[in-house]
DNA sequence: GTCTATAGCATGATAGAC
DNA sequence: GTCTATCATGCTATAGAC
């Protein structure tokens, strides 16, 4: 394959993303990500200037890349299922759905959005970029869409509503050896996320009051 | 105050397991320990041997002295709740909110939970034993409530609606600075966290279709 | 751009006086 | 039990030949 010829540059891109997805950025030494890139420890400050400065590439990259589904992207696709309540109880349904899809689809875990996950437990100085691009708009249109049908709800009960999902979904992420361990070894494949997605949506939609989807009831 | 004189070993215990639960492991240096407890370098070597023992120390002190409520505890206090849906509400409500105040209660974030949380990012040879005594007897009593209202209920469903608890203090737990920086300093206080336990109880019990209590309506 | 060599520092752990 | 060294190792980063 004549596409496979990445770059020393955009080769331990990669790798790198990987590894700090994979274990914390202070858990991967310049040596470990030179051997697993098959580069020279020099090579890394020649290309990037510190581990630092490519953790921060690596995590912009991410960012740039990252096409997971939110409340924001699914109202945006069909605006008008906004005016009804079973419209809203549909962009609720499909947004979990979708969201779990997006973040555990395939037998590899997307390194990308693990490592902007990893953001939320040690913030750099990254996180604000990723919070005002990223985490605000998502809320912005949770809290439309929540305003739509209790005009009178706070913050707060908001915040913990638009939570049921983004909690799980981080659990899921940061917890996933342990919870094998827990649940049984291949237990946690797309079936099981399938599984959890119906009794997510579920929740939401009938926390909020909403009429449940058929394939819900 | 003369119950404040802690012998040495037993204040770096304490010091070493607030600084564990802040940082992680691998954050914390034996050189941060000793001079936060005040004590030599080599006191920690000679009254624990190792970084890691001290660790085991600290996690299995933890374990010990954890009083959180869960399904099992609730239920088994008053165990003829179960009889009925209304009960089995309640014994979600009860569950729901206590879980919260226990993990959230006060100014000062209580350090042995927040240790034992960090076990589920990333398990040491004491999680096993963690799984066993405490997440074990969790699940198999959220598993008969489950199942005493829904007899057909799946493995995953059930795991799944457990999770939207466990998740969510996971969460707030673990990403506690970066959401302070989302949604305003400050706004993580015990007012947040009772609303957020109202919020997670009428997701819960609406799931599995329970009647809610007066206080959730 | 890639290599070898090494500087400069922080770490976990130990030895031995008191 | 507590102190002051000190060791061995691993880390990030740099210098300079090619």
């Amino acid at each position: 394959m004549i596409e496979n010829k990445l770059s020393t540059k955009e080769h331990l891109l990669q790798t790198a993303g990987e590894l700090f997805a994979l274990h914390g950025i202070e858990a991967v030494s310049t040596r470990m990500i030179a051997e697993a890139a098959n580069v020279k420890l020099s090579g890394i400050h020649y290309h990037y200037g510190s581990k630092e400065k490519l953790y921060v590439a690596a995590l912009h990259h991410a960012m740039e890349s990252d096409t997971c589904a939110n409340f924001s992207s699914v109202i945006d696709e069909n605006p008008a299922l906004f005016d009804t309540r079973e419209g809203r109880a549909e962009v609720i349904r499909t947004t979990v759905y979708r969201s779990f899809y997006d973040h555990f689809k395939g037998d590899a875990p997307v390194w990308t959005t693990q490592l902007i996950i990893r953001e939320l437990v040690k913030p750099t100085s990254m996180f604000p970029i990723f919070a005002e691009t990223q985490v605000k708009p998502d809320i912005e249109a949770a809290e439309r869409l929540y305003r739509a049908t209790k005009p009178g709800a706070s913050d707060t009960e908001i915040a913990a509503w638009v939570d049921i999902l983004n909690s799980q979904i981080f659990l899921y992420i940061m917890a996933k050896n342990a919870l094998e361990v827990l649940r049984g070894e291949g237990t946690m494949d797309s079936k099981f996320y399938q599984g959890v997605a119906r009794v997510v949506a579920r929740a939401m939609i009938l926390e909020l009051e909403l009429p449940l989807p058929r394939d819900l009831m």
